[in-house]
DNA sequence: AATAGCATGTAAGAAGTTACATGATTTC
DNA sequence: GAAATCATGTAACTTCTTACATGCTATT
């Protein structure tokens, strides 16, 4: 259910969109909380069409289908955030990597420790940017968005640093 | 790949373990970061002995069988945490539904956004406590992982009160 | 003797990834 | 006219979930 809810969001947030669209969408602010590919976008769309969550608005050019959410899929969406309780369990395989670096030698966890800090770090104060300039141009629901991002990056920036702290100092207290 | 390198990883990690231990341990600590069922777990076992990285080490009551990490799956592990990149996209239901639920009307967006936040506050006091009693008996790849768990939900817990004052401040200022 | 927990397994189906495939349009 | 980007599709495969299935052991 959850790719068809990202989508429905999507386009309830951003009017009618396309697969295509959609796509970036994922790629661009959705991929912190959920992920899919193309391959994966096009087949759900067609099936959210037949169900009636979804109707095609307008067929362009080179096969282009542009889709906008319907009441029932308004009302299915709706009824997924405020009826149902969320399934709690994620998957970040950034997350259990960095989770089992602490397992290597100090003095191979403690870089690669950094250097993730640093990573974050950068996609951070990116991020950070974009948030402001959603803020500015009033498009709340984006500045809430990126502020999870930040939100969610600041903390594993902060773990990172932390823990390769606390090895080095493990290390030459040892 | 991922499954495999947790379930390598809390082998490394804990010495030998069950196939049952090892559910056990997804449900606990390693569900911040990555799950699984025994359904998966079972059968992935099996084939990592084929695949010579772990080896049954006693086979008990019960069918029982006790494994342990070879020195084959011991490199294996290393050399996806040292020398992979990781793929950085997230799965998390949870985010997708928090992310969505300014979509809905101020009323019915801001108690929700609470409860959440007061959902993850619980689990916060109850991982900082085992983080706590963790690093007073000095086991020390625990308490960094509930530190992983505790900073993963501080920055949701943040952001979603963060974001109902911001609704609730703009629903009364409309 | 009933309940909870230990301990494993498998089959069917849903969800997700990788790779291949096609072709139009815009920009340089 | 080459390259980038727009735009969709599908087949094969892997991964993950749900549900069913079995039977032992310890506790109350």
């Amino acid at each position: 259910m959850s790719l068809r809810m990202a989508l429905l969001g999507l386009l309830e947030e951003n009017g009618a969109a396309s697969g295509y669209d959609l796509t970036k969408a994922f790629e661009k602010s959705t991929s912190n909380v959920w992920t899919a590919k193309h391959s994966q976008i096009y087949p759900e769309l067609r099936k959210m069409e037949t169900d009636g969550d979804v109707t095609a608005v307008a067929e362009g050019a080179r096969g282009k289908r542009t889709y906008r959410i319907t009441d029932e899929g308004r009302t299915e969406l709706r009824r997924w955030l405020v009826e149902t309780d969320p399934n709690r369990s994620t998957r970040s395989e950034a997350c259990l990597r960095m989770f089992m670096l602490p397992l290597l030698e100090p003095e191979e966890a403690v870089p690669l420790l950094r250097a993730e800090a640093a990573v974050y770090d950068i996609r951070i104060t990116r991020l950070r940017s974009i948030a402001e300039r959603a803020r500015e141009e009033e498009r709340t629901q984006d500045w809430y968005q990126c502020l999870m991002g930040v939100n969610n990056m600041s903390g594993l920036r902060d773990w990172a640093s932390f823990v390769a702290d606390d090895i080095e100092k493990r290390a030459a207290g040892a």
